[in-house]
DNA sequence: CACGGAAATTGAACGCCGTACAAGAAATGG
DNA sequence: CCATTTCTTGTACGGCGTTCAATTTCCGTG
């Protein structure tokens, strides 16, 4: 109650932390059941017995939360699914690409709003902030499906058709990025890359939405089936 | 001004017809520009110079209008698309697949706000309609890939990394139609048909959600190559 | 210990929204 | 011409994001 206590971070900061983590966790909660939608700063507020303008000492705006979120949801998939890859040795690269599609299915299936909240539209109007923090998530992804794909290079390139893709066909900071962390990796492998995220992305995305139910009762079989032969189709054993 | 005029219709629904219209004109203009989210019913009633709640006379809620919007967009996507994929000869497998594929994501940047409404989150806590329209049309989209992929049958199975499907796997209603149309094709081709599904969902679904623009500048070249690989992975040869 | 100022919080207000409902206007059919 | 159906309006409720002046709470310092 007195002394002076480990004031050295500043108690001030440590409670105003700790409050802003209240707020994004009952959000996340919000969104859990209801969607992003029912995220309301008043709804937050309420229950967290504070008056409804008090959030706006914690985030300026509505949208700021949101794109908080965003980052933090996204970062903890990431974190899931390199953790998921990195559970095989690192010469098995057929269950390495296995495992990232699984977990990342399996993470959206856990979590289909933050699924949405990432990928979907976040909400009412949202515009992602240029530059900002999702991007660098999304980059992490693209990477590390970078990684996988070199793995299986120049072996599954024979066996791609690819247009003829030049490094100025992407972003400046990814090219950098890719090409610190595999010097010798040609442009169609990020191409390649990119393909295959969004293969894994389609199916995804439509269970995620509602749109697979209705047609099949089986969406992770189906996954499994074109896992399986997006792996072939890079030039690997079958796994397992 | 005056007579009998040609009430045979019935004036009074014309009428009605003609401002229902209206109003579906209307919130396909707000969505266009704003995002489904900014489809709201005072808004259109403000637009069209009538009261509020006169809308609720057309529409029983604002979901309900959101539902026919849907159903309307989808269908004239479906059209689009058979359109594109009946301008190629009907023994021309290859490019009727690849066809199809452009027309979807050619009409999806066209129309992004439309794509969106269609397979993304609709609106705050919308809930489709069990068994509604929607799934009607999704069931055309996938009868549709089923025909694209029985043109290729039975030289495409050889080249699939199948699971081992049933027809159990699948919506009854489904069934009964692709087998109507289809009365040879296995259950592994309707797999694989909701397969090569979601394979063009996704890259188009992360270019029009912009999680693509910050990676690549020629998404078109990428998506292209996919399509190109698609067609391939069926056992056809390249088209064009 | 007291006090001045900064940080945090409050409550009221504005303009949106979807929705409900009773009252009024308009058009129709007999 | 009137009765009945159909359509439209105005008003109201609660919820939302956001702003802002007023207030309370807390901390470092004299």
């Amino acid at each position: 109650m007195s002394s002076v206590d480990e004031q050295v971070p500043g108690r001030r900061a440590r409670l105003r932390a700790q409050t802003t983590a209240e707020i994004k966790a009952i959000a996340l909660k919000l969104m859990a059941d209801g969607g992003a939608d029912a995220i309301s700063l008043r709804a937050i507020a309420r229950e967290m017995g504070m008056s409804g303008s008090a959030i706006y000492s914690y985030f300026e705006t509505r949208d700021a939360l949101i794109t908080t979120l965003i980052n933090d949801v996204y970062t903890s998939l990431m974190d899931q699914v390199e953790a998921a890859r990195d559970a095989c040795r690192p010469d098995d690269a057929a269950n390495r690409i296995l495992a990232w599609g699984q977990a990342i299915r399996e993470w959206a299936l856990a979590n289909p709003q933050g699924f949405r909240l990432i990928y979907g539209d976040p909400v009412a109007g949202y515009q992602a902030p240029e530059g900002g923090p999702a991007p660098e998530a999304a980059k992490r992804a693209c990477l590390g499906l970078t990684g996988l794909v070199a793995a299986t290079w120049p072996h599954s390139q024979s066996l791609q058709a690819g247009g003829d893709h030049q490094w100025s066909d992407f972003a400046p900071t990814l090219v950098a990025t890719v090409r610190d962390a595999f010097p010798d990796l040609p442009p169609a492998a990020l191409a390649l890359a990119l393909r295959v995220w969004g293969r894994m992305h389609g199916l995804i995305a439509l269970e995620t939405y509602g749109h697979l139910g209705p047609q099949t009762h089986e969406p992770a079989k189906l996954y499994r089936a074109e896992m399986i032969d997006l792996i072939r189709s890079l030039g690997l054993e079958q796994p397992k």
